[in-house]
DNA sequence: GTCTATACACAGATAGAC
DNA sequence: GTCTATCTGTGTATAGAC
């Protein structure tokens, strides 16, 4: 699957997430009408990760925000409740999003080597599509409440938890020879990661992410395929 | 070289690296007697490093770091003009030692292969010896003015430097078939971050960075090993 | 060299008119 | 639902006594 069709077949924009939030959570909010709060939303949302990237959360005041995103002080207010709020909220909406379209996106029928690669590429794939929410959630939410926190944790021991359960299977059947599972998963997620956290240096290096999926899908065979089984059932 | 040894070899203590740093720079501290400068300046260092960890650079005060070096407000100016200032100083003073041990620390007699495995060793030992610097300079240093950005970018590129010099050597000898050298050097690079970006993960699995780094090569030299070349040589 | 006290700006948050 | 005006706390930074 390249990336473009990847793209067509998910459509997140930060207005889909903000619509399917607010469906989902109506009674949090103090306005009504859903098309107004779905647009308000949505600027509020997109103005934040946008403002985050370049400065930080922290260092972004309500004031920019509110600026930026053509809403009052006091509108902003009847969209969350605190500042922090803001910050729960859009972590919340990413995860959820993030954890339904992962799900949507695991490769049942294949041999486990297949759904390593498919694994590895969605999550790539999402990555670039969702960068600054990926790039908000890893830097934002280290510093957050301990509700959010765990929540953050549980995130990230869920994806390389993706990718340990296809490595175990391979080990299993022999196709993948692997000592340590839980290292090379948390290796793969680190290459992984390394796609939103230094996206000015591949953007620099006009490598795509296509490009440096397959790359990582390379590094991985070439330490989990195991040579001597294939061998072993080549030769006789 | 076990990392205990290496320990003992190199002795970072922030206090080390403060008084370093004073004597280079004693031009710009208004404090004079070299002792009291340098026990101040580690205890404002090793705060500020502390609590930059726990809540981010930005969410600590000003105040909060008073409290916690034992200083009043009025004094930690007299080692910094302002707080960004003290955040460049911090960046500085870190990025020169880190510097200066890495190069000490090149290995120069050896082949390609054990090149690359020392390489990793020591980039691994030192972040482990000097965790919080490392979390600092990729948390806090991003979003900073443009002159301290660049050094920041300057280091990351430089690290990875190290790695595709001796990448580069090996494919040229021919002990390494590697297509990509470039991104080849990224991935190190991304899981040697890893370390000390996720010291939560790796703690609690009680993983010693002994372990990790040879993990790390594992899987690099799956990768790069030129076994084509091995059969070659070997079988005529 | 270090302290306490204080200046001043700006942050987050809310009240109340429209 | 949204705005402007305003409250109150806290932030960085400095002045001036010791």
């Amino acid at each position: 699957m390249t990336f473009e069709e990847f793209k067509k077949r998910v459509m997140v924009t930060v207005e889909d997430l903000s619509r399917d939030f607010y469906r989902e959570n109506r009674a949090l909010f103090k306005v009504k009408k859903e098309d107004v709060a779905v647009k308000n939303l949505t600027s509020i949302v997109a103005t934040t990760l946008n403002l985050s990237f370049k400065k930080g959360f922290d260092a972004m005041s309500l004031r920019d925000l509110s600026r930026e995103s053509g809403l009052s002080m006091g509108a902003l207010y009847s969209y969350f409740t605190s500042k922090e709020d803001l910050l729960g909220m859009i972590q919340s909406q990413g995860q959820v999003a993030v954890e339904k379209i992962l799900r949507e996106h695991i490769d049942t029928r294949n041999d486990p080597a297949s759904k390593l690669r498919t694994a590895i590429r969605v999550h790539l794939y999402l990555s670039e599509l969702m960068k600054s929410w990926f790039y908000f959630f890893f830097m934002e939410t280290k510093n957050l409440n301990q509700k959010y926190r765990r929540k953050s944790i549980t995130s990230e021991l869920m994806t390389e938890r993706f990718i340990t359960d296809i490595l175990k299977e391979g080990v299993k059947l022999k196709v993948f020879a692997v000592d340590n599972i839980q290292l090379t998963g948390s290796v793969i997620k680190a290459m992984m990661q390394d796609w939103y956290l230094k996206q000015w240096k591949y953007a620099q290096r006009n490598i795509s992410v296509e490009e440096y999926a397959q790359f990582v899908i390379d590094v991985i065979e070439s330490f989990v395929i195991d040579m001597t089984h294939r061998k072993t059932r080549l030769s006789p």
